[in-house]
DNA sequence: CCTATCTCAGGATGACTGAGATAC
DNA sequence: CGTATCTCAGTCGTCCTGAGATAG
């Protein structure tokens, strides 16, 4: 033992909240870059084709408010999308400002891949704690996240 | 009680921990973000000179090794909190390669500033939980991020 | 020689802003 | 008209890579 304490000194803010939360997110955040981008792909992707799988095909506009994505983003990762042939855009005939987009075979395939990833990084990220554990952490995490999301939804439009 | 009437649409993939996890971290950044942006500040800011408190002068290899801040950023963080006083940049008699930082009285009471701020929004951060609540998550938060912290000093050099 | 320190230039991702063109 | 959709051009903060110059 070194000191009073047998651990490192740390700083004190590594202790809020705030910190540990950001903290543990960007571990998750790392684990799921690594996993998306070593096959080609990243978190915008898996949210895109998911959500598309889900509920079908939609307008751009529609999928940013279902997915959370803004619409600026949404042109570029569907660009990337439809150049691999994951998703396809056609123009819609009832509605000409509208493109559909829609998941095709690929992009099923692709998705599939990805779902397998992206388990195995819940499973690397909570590894450390019991069945019990993580459904009381998901409990709390969801709490706050429905807080806060609907103050959000308040004070704005509620676009999402 | 299922969501085919009462609650909207939502993907799948919001229930993952991942998912809540980053959600509930990028609110709560959002609201450091805003506080500490009121008053010219970011995040960066406050965690090198809370480091500097806690610990006291330090070279910016060492003060990068204590706040988890990478050389590339520390250099621009502290041009930018030298601009404003908040900081002293005196170079190591001992060691020419070395600058020795330390906080001024001006920097001091900018620390206060913000941590009243960073209070305030660890408040709002955890509104909708008890303080069991609050303890339960942080406890669960902190071995996560222990465990992950661990394997990330195996892997590389511990250089953190 | 090799390592440590500081500096600078840049990238990647995710979240976000603003503006324009077009269609409703 | 105003509003909605799509596109493109950027910013910002955080994290991270690489490379150079200098000092130990």
């Amino acid at each position: 033992m070194e000191n009073s304490s047998s651990e490192k000194a740390v700083p004190g803010w590594m202790k809020l909240p705030s910190w540990l939360l950001s903290q543990t997110a960007a571990h998750s955040h790392r684990l799921l870059t690594e996993a998306f981008s070593s096959v080609g792909a990243r978190g915008y992707h898996y949210r895109l084709l998911a959500t598309l799988e889900e509920f079908g095909p939609a307008s751009q506009a529609e999928l940013g408010r279902r997915s959370g994505i803004h619409l600026s983003d949404m042109v570029a990762t569907l660009n990337e999308l439809a150049e691999e042939s994951f998703v396809e855009r056609t123009p819609d005939p009832s509605d000409r400002r509208r493109n559909v987009i829609s998941l095709t075979a690929a992009g099923k395939r692709r998705l599939r891949v990805l779902e397998e990833r992206l388990a195995e990084c819940q499973d690397e990220l909570l590894a450390p704690l019991s069945q019990a554990d993580r459904r009381k952490l998901t409990g709390l995490l969801t709490r706050l996240q429905a807080h806060h999301d609907q103050r959000a939804g308040e004070s704005e439009g509620s676009w999402r």
